[in-house]
RNA sequence: GUGGACGUAGCUCAGCUGGUAGAGCCCCGGAUUGUGAUUCCGGCCGUCGCGGGUUCGAGUCCCGUCGUCCACCCCA
């Protein structure tokens, strides 16, 4: 035997198993999606990597060391995305979608880091990418906030919680972060390593740092929330207010800083305590400079983003189990003569319902293991055909899940009797 | 990127201080003729992650490497 050929780090299979949990979520979240009016684009995975240096920020991590980025054929710079926002961005101004319009869109597909695996945390990971153009009031955020919150509902997902902040625009932020700057470096000899290393790249991350020792001078630190501008306070209380109004939970979390420089105003964070480290399972916020930035038309933005992966492993540990897929036909083949008709009984099942899901008991077997297949396929109702059955032109159909007779009928009436027995089931 | 734990049959794991691999589950067959549970009997399945080293001999010790997990970090 050859070797076996190992999978690169942090990049996942996801199996039959898993399956059931992956189309739960992606089947609910295209139906809420569906019924607040956002619609789907598909985007590529490959981008120019100047649209995420640009957009992400050349001195955020996901820029300076997570991305996966190479040289094409002709010397390009292409790096797989890193995120889905940038991208859909450019779409939009690609396809002129943002002259005097609005839009709600969304995306779903995989994204690409290079860091180090842990659960729920992966090097090719999924998010759904939900994001609206062209809204400047807080009434798209609340209604970005009340979608998500309506898919956890929908996905009978508990365990999570809200916390919101506002970083105000990018003009306050310019302020706020040269007063940052001021403060900390006036208690430089209290910063660890990490901190000492942003202060001038990324003071506000500081405020973030979960090391105990920095706790009390961050506290002692200004306050984001003092600097911001009058119109940033009534955009965040309007925000409030609408999440209040709908009875949404939150808390304002005033270090809650984002990782990627486009943000501004409204960020907000779905945060659990059922995944360990990896606590957050759906984050955004607002990022009305990020479109001029590229080269589109200013344009208001916003829009959030939920790991797959994340919110699989939350419904897994809720011991949520998402809707079944079993057969309900089991057709039990035994013999040469019999798997021919076996065949064609199956597809003239199809035939009669094209809902029906049909498992033809293939691969050989005694009647016990067929029996044994159809019991643990968990179909409702088993259709027989041994040779005997074949050379008379007839099929036994069957109950599994009921004690009736098994009866003996035509080829052509299997149909119409399986239906019934599936009928007889649903009236009970 | 830093620190730590781990990597043995398809799955979950056991293998004490080094002597050439085990259990349960799964799967297959059988317990009188073509029928699903349970029980019983039997069977299949292992480059002990990979590569080096020490040793008469390594799953067991050492080094490297790949991967998983946990914390940090980061974030979805």
């Amino acid at each position: 035997m050859n070797p076996t050929i190992q999978p690169l780090r942090g990049m996942n299979d996801v199996l039959p198993t898993d399956m059931p949990w992956w189309h739960f979520l992606e089947a609910t979240a295209r139906e809420v999606l569906d019924a607040y009016g956002y619609q789907e684009v598909r985007l590529p995975l490959l981008e120019q990597t100047a649209l995420f240096k640009r957009a992400i920020g050349e001195y955020t991590d996901i820029v300076e060391k997570e991305m996966f980025t190479f040289a094409d054929r002709d010397g390009d710079s292409l790096t797989l995305r890193p995120e889905a926002t940038a991208s859909l961005v450019r779409a939009a101004i690609t396809n002129g979608l943002l002259h005097n319009q609005r839009h709600r869109l969304w995306t779903a597909g995989p994204m690409f880091r290079g860091e180090r695996p842990q659960k729920g945390r992966y090097r090719q990971f999924h998010q759904i990418d939900v994001e609206a153009y062209g809204f400047a009031g807080p009434d798209i955020d609340a209604e970005l906030i009340l979608l998500s919150a309506r898919l956890w509902q929908r996905l009978g997902i508990s365990r999570v919680r809200l916390e919101l902040n506002s970083l105000g625009t990018p003009e306050s932020r310019r302020v706020y972060r040269e007063k940052l700057i001021e403060y900390f470096s006036a208690h430089h000899e209290l910063l660890d390593e990490d901190s000492r290393r942003r202060l001038h790249g990324n003071p506000l991350r500081i405020l973030d740092s979960k090391n105990p020792a920095l706790a009390e001078c961050i506290a002692g630190a200004p306050s984001l929330a003092d600097s911001l501008s009058t119109e940033c306070r009534e955009h965040f209380d309007g925000l409030q207010q609408a999440l209040s109004d709908a009875g949404i939970a939150f808390t304002v979390n005033p270090r809650l800083v984002r990782g990627l420089d486009y943000y501004s105003r409204t960020v907000f964070e779905w945060i659990t305590d059922a995944l360990g480290s990896q606590n957050a399972v759906c984050s955004g916020g607002r990022y009305d400079g990020l479109i001029p930035l590229l080269g589109g038309e200013p344009t208001p933005a916003i829009g959030w983003a939920l790991g797959e992966e994340r919110i699989v492993l939350l419904l897994q540990e809720l011991g949520i189990t998402p809707p079944g897929v079993q057969p309900d036909v089991f057709v039990v083949v035994v013999g040469d003569r019999a798997s021919r008709a076996g065949l064609a009984v199956a597809e003239r099942l199809r035939d009669s319902n094209p809902g029906l899901k049909v498992h033809a008991g293939l691969g050989g077997g005694g009647f016990k293991a067929q029996f044994k297949r159809a019991d643990k396929s968990g179909a409702t109702v088993a259709v027989i055909i041994g040779d005997d059955e074949a050379d008379r032109g007839v099929a036994q159909v069957k109950h599994l899940r009921m004690e009736n007779a098994q009866e003996t009928c035509a080829i052509a009436e299997v149909p119409a009797r399986v239906a019934a027995l599936l009928g007889a089931q649903a009236g009970r």
